[in-house]
DNA sequence: GGTACTGAGTAGGTTCGGCCAACCTAGCAC
DNA sequence: GTGCTAGGTTGGCCGAACCTACTCAGTACC
C-alpha cells in the first residue's frame, strides 16, 4: 500500500474545522471518487474508468475513504461471479453535497464550459431541483460574495 | 517557478464544474491560502507564517491563484518602507466562501476538534450568523442528506 | 483436473511535486 | 559603504503519483 494519511497539521491549524476536513478532501483524487459516487458509481473498475486514475492511488483513495467513514465497504455477488466488494456512500458521505455542490457552483460561474453544467443538485427523494443558499437566523437569505468568516468559540488565535 | 499548472482533464471530465474547479482548488494548500485570505491576511510573509508552508510552494500557489483571478496583487507603501505588493481577495476569491463553509460544516460534524467551530460563517456587512441551506424552487428547506446529483445539459456521459 | 476469463487489486521503475535550507534582491536607514 | 527587512528564487532530497505489467481468487468450460 502506498502512503497512509500523514499530513501533519500545525498546532495553529489543529482546531481548524477546514484544516481538518481537507487533510482529507484535499487529497488528489478523494473528491472525484466521491463525486463519482454520488452518480452511483460503486466498483473499483468503474472509478478507474471514469477518472483514469492509477490502480495503486485508487486503491489507496479508497482505504483512506472507507477508514474515514465516507465510504463503506460492501459484498455484493453477480449470477455466476463470486462475491465482491463495492464502495458505498455512508452518511457522512452523504454529507459532503453541500461541497461538491459549492465547487460545481463555483466553477460553473468562474470557469464556465460553455456547454451549460454537467450535474444538478436535487432532492433525492422527489427530484425537485434545488440550490445552495445562506440564511440569517430570521430566514433572510445572503448572498455568498456577501459572506466572511469570523473567528470561532474553537479557534486558538485568528 | 515551480510547476504551472498543468493537471490534465480527461475528455469525460473537460465539461464538468467539479473537475474544472478542482483543477485549481483541489491542489495542496490553495483552498487554506484562501483560507487565510478570508481572515484578512494579505502578505507573503503572513500566509508562511500561519501556515508554515514552504516559501517556493507559497510562490508558486499565491501566483496560481492570481492567474486564475481568485486573488489580486495590489500595491502598498507602509511609512518608511519601499513599495510592496500584497494579496486580496477578488470577488471570484470571495465567491469561493461557500466551498469553505461547506467543508467547514462537514468537517465540524465528522471531525470535530472538542472546541467548537474555530470560524464562524457571517454577512459580512452586518455581522449577522449566516449558515448554509438548501433551497427548493418554490422556498422549501431540504437536509443537506437529502441532495443528490444528477445529469445536467452539459454532460457528455454521466 | 486443466485452461481460460474477469474483477480487483499489487509490484517495480520513472517522473513529478512538496519540503527544507540557503541564498538573492530592492529599497530604506544609518 | 553596511545592515535590515519583505518577498521571494535556487538546489538537493524525498515521498507521492504515474504507468505497465503482473498476481490472485473464484467461476466457467472442457
Amino acid at each position: 500500500m502506498i502512503g497512509v494519511v500523514t499530513r501533519s497539521l500545525t498546532a495553529v491549524d489543529s482546531r481548524c474545522s477546514i484544516a481538518r476536513g481537507l487533510e482529507i478532501l484535499g487529497q488528489k483524487w478523494t473528491l472525484l471518487i466521491v463525486r463519482e459516487a454520488f452518480k452511483g458509481r460503486t466498483r473499483f473498475a468503474e472509478f478507474r474508468e471514469r477518472l483514469g486514475i492509477a490502480p495503486d492511488v485508487l486503491a489507496d483513495r479508497l482505504n483512506a475513504l472507507v477508514e474515514n467513514g465516507i465510504l463503506e465497504r460492501r459484498a455484493y455477488r453477480e449470477a455466476g461471479e463470486r462475491e465482491r466488494e463495492e464502495y458505498v456512500l455512508t452518511d457522512a458521505g452523504r454529507d459532503l453535497a453541500p461541497v461538491l455542490v459549492a465547487i460545481r457552483d463555483w466553477g460553473d460561474e468562474h470557469r464556465p464550459t460553455g456547454f451549460g453544467p454537467a450535474a444538478l443538485p436535487v432532492e433525492a427523494a422527489t427530484g425537485a431541483s434545488v440550490r445552495m443558499a445562506f440564511l440569517t437566523d430570521d430566514g433572510r437569505e445572503v448572498q455568498a460574495r456577501d459572506v466572511g468568516l469570523v473567528r470561532g468559540p474553537g479557534a486558538e488565535r485568528f
